[in-house]
DNA sequence: CTGAAACCTGAATCACCATTCATGTTAAAG
DNA sequence: CTTTAACATGAATGGTGATTCAGGTTTCAG
């Protein structure tokens, strides 16, 4: 069922039966074509899907001819990890800025949640090219959420200390919260955007502050 | 880029480029020899993957001959429509019977929780078949979720009636409670079984309860 | 019992596409 | 201005796997 002729380590140090990725650009020459392989990529696999893409495809798009791609490029596999963690850092990085000056944890969800609204509603291939990484290769797809899930840990643990929130599991809380909003962005980002983004930022909002339950319904064990 | 020959109208009713599916078999023999298809698809499916998965290795798990396989299914794509729908029947009627003796909502809510976590461990082809059909069709995977969020819906705007839960866009809450399920499963009923499924529980049901933030953290708009 | 419909079979067909490679072109160090 | 490494090119190769089909076998209504 599994041939391994050769495991290699790729860029990112990740075991793969691939053959290892071919070296950066040496020249600038190089490096812009690299950069216009990765967004073709990320175009083409974002709008038709990664299996349904053709490396003709991308390259067409790329405006370069089909053998210039694997001189960048180990294959297929390769070029989805390496759009994975490129669109990661971008993601987080925007977050991080669309975070940084909240008054407080709560607040800080609100804005995360509505940056994160507005990135998919602008960059749509993300959630497409990252859903379809995992059934690729999950150990992509595991990472991104491991790192992600890290820093959103270390950020309640920090509000925790501050008394922003109570006490408790945090770390089932952040798969909570990024299961909240990877659907939310599914749902009012990709598939119909005709609620406001301020709505739903309100309703969860409302949720993280309150809970869903009255305030008669007494605590029971 | 598209070439649509012929547009047919499937069993399920949706617009689609494959032949119509072949009719429902009408001896017994037939029904137990799709049976067997449909069990096999989910198995291959289930681990080695859609994309992967051949129509050889499924009618090899089925014990039928690969010709066969036309006889029921008008191809790959066809096969794994049946297969979601059947899988969220069963998973439907799983969680129904789990949560009916509910007291309030928020018991409803646990339970719920602790049916669907426990079902994924038992059934983990459900997960990855589901998430790799929304690549191949997504309809597929939208009526899945529809199906899935009307119910849920009507189960909140009871609640809301009965005063079990305030008021709110309890649309917008639906896909944020769905958003959770999902992730937490994925997470813990399918990549690490490490956590106590009654912990995981405990945690959503003290943030519907309660919500996140600390008593003291009043109010603001 | 009997014929027609239903079902079974698996080798052959055929389109698609990832990857390679031999050859030509460009960049830039010395 | 050379020279060489880097880069670009796209036709050719080869493997894979979905789907078809023509001919056998089983079921079952009448």
């Amino acid at each position: 069922m599994s041939s391994v002729p050769c495991a290699a380590v790729t860029r990112s140090g990740n075991v793969s039966n691939a053959s290892a990725a071919p070296a950066l650009p040496k020249t600038a020459r190089g490096a812009r074509t690299r950069a216009r392989i990765l967004k073709a990529a990320e175009e083409t696999f974002g709008s038709t899907g990664f299996h349904r893409s053709s490396i003709a495809d991308i390259t067409r798009t790329a405006g370069v001819a089909l053998g210039s791609f694997y001189n960048y490029f180990a294959g297929k596999e390769d070029v989805l990890r390496e759009l994975v963690q490129h669109m990661g850092r971008q993601l987080r990085a925007h977050l991080e800025a669309e975070t940084a000056d909240a008054r407080d944890r709560l607040q800080a969800e609100e804005k995360g949640l509505r940056a994160f609204l507005q990135y998919l509603c602008a960059n749509p291939a993300l959630y497409r090219v990252l859903q379809e990484a995992q059934f690729v290769d999950e150990t992509i797809y595991r990472d991104y959420y491991q790192a992600f899930g890290e820093r959103y840990l270390g950020m309640l643990a920090n509000a925790t200390g501050k008394g922003e929130i109570r006490p408790g599991n945090n770390e089932v809380r952040v798969w909570a919260l990024m299961g909240m909003s990877n659907f939310l962005g599914m749902r009012y980002a990709l598939w119909d955007q005709s609620a406001a983004f301020e709505d739903i930022v309100a309703v969860v909002s409302d949720l993280l502050r309150n809970g869903l339950t009255t305030d008669s319904s007494e605590e029971r064990t």
